[in-house]
DNA sequence: TCAATAGTGTCTGTTAGACATTATGGA
DNA sequence: TCCATAATGTCTAACAGACACTATTGA
């Protein structure tokens, strides 16, 4: 069978159903958490569904993404990645021929805030079912985050603006998915001069309180000295 | 104003035109280079395109940008990434609304291939005039080439199954935009063990002929040894 | 012999990781 | 005083990069 010659016929843009998924993600209890919204539709077999909505007309990708976040997250911005688009071809009940998917990193603490809606986070080694592809979009998400080159900012977003080195550490274990050495990662970080030391200590009631952190104004630091550290 | 809340309104896809759009790279002459196709659409204003077509009925994403792929090719099958999607909520003639896009690494050489339609290869450092959304599109594609952390698995996929270590070298430097140490790079192919030699050599017609090696099997070798090297 | 490219040997400064130790809070 | 966590000091093996060198082809 012949393909299609570009020279000699223009091909047509066809309409397909477009949906915005978003998938929220925090740092939670040792583990990587995400947003669930109860499915609303009756035709959906799962009871559980990643927030989402339709684009408008006059928005770009990334402003309806930031749209249902805010709707999920009770009026909230956080910083928004794209993972990609999903779409099988087949039409499911209810569901959108295509899925344009974001993560929503939400920072360390941040799940606790006020939901307005009907929603929980589950521990996403823990989630309940879900429908085939939003299980697939869900690991791919992950996945993105993890695999990213510039660990270094997806680890800042998902922590508030002051921060310890442990939980600093925390985050970046839960990226990379290994325990990294702890003397080893604070020399580093002060070498890159990627974070900064505030006047301000903060106790979890046993042990010796830790020193916060914010991250450093200036990053581009690491490359000047020729920080070599894998995870900056 | 009040954003709607999932768990009272359900929302509904929107219909909206979508196309899948390529942005096939291979290394050409030192630098990186695109194929272009002439626009056949009267409305629009620049001679050149990505490459495109219409996701189709039942075929899923990834089926269509190898369609298109193969279109744009004249026949033949390389690897694909999925770069992102694309939508600035306005409407211009001829442009879907939504443009989803891929990148396809077409190995060293492939460039020379026959092509069964009116297409050029175009330096990226040297492209025509391109409508605003296809000139984000190709950056994009190439930023996200360059930020890859599985730079090593772009780099192969961007040459021949048979190699010199200098080519192997070009495209890491091409991949990560500043020379590499020879040496360095190549003590450190060997102790990870990520190529295997062939008992063939070539040569350019002068200087002393270059060994040719291939991808080696197994390429988990480079953590099991505790590789560090920060290009593999 | 020269020019050009492929490929290797040796040295050194730097760093990741191991390990041990000190510091500082609460009970 | 004991426990728990934070934070730091020292040592070592390993590596990236510098540099110089050898190897192998064609002209």
């Amino acid at each position: 069978m012949r393909e299609r010659l570009f020279s000699v016929v223009r091909p047509t843009a066809r309409r397909a159903s477009v949906a915005i998924d978003l998938v929220p993600v925090t740092p939670m209890r040792g583990g990587l958490a995400t947003l669930l919204v109860p499915s609303m539709d009756p035709r959906a077999r799962e009871p559980w569904i990643l927030p989402w909505d339709a684009p408008r007309d006059v928005e770009t990708l990334d402003d309806g993404a930031a749209r249902v976040c805010r709707a999920a997250l009770g009026g909230r911005s956080v910083p928004l990645e794209q993972v990609g688009a999903f779409g099988d071809g087949q039409r499911h009940p209810g569901e959108a021929e295509i899925s344009i998917t974001f993560a929503a990193l939400v920072p360390l603490g941040g799940a606790s805030v006020a939901l307005e809606i009907e929603a929980r986070w589950f521990d996403v080694d823990a989630l309940p079912a879900l429908a085939p592809r939003q299980q697939r979009i869900v690991a791919a998400a992950l996945e993105s985050l993890r695999a990213r080159l510039d660990l270094a900012s997806v680890a800042f977003r998902l922590l508030p603006p002051a921060f310890t080195l442990t939980e600093l550490q925390a985050v970046y274990e839960l990226l990379v998915g290994r325990a990294l050495h702890k003397a080893s990662f604070r020399r580093t970080l002060q070498a890159a001069g990627v974070v900064e030391p505030l006047a301000e200590w903060r106790s979890d009631g046993r042990g010796r309180p830790a020193q916060l952190f914010r991250r450093a104004p200036v990053d581009d630091r690491a490359i000047r000295r020729g920080v070599r550290f894998e995870l900056l």
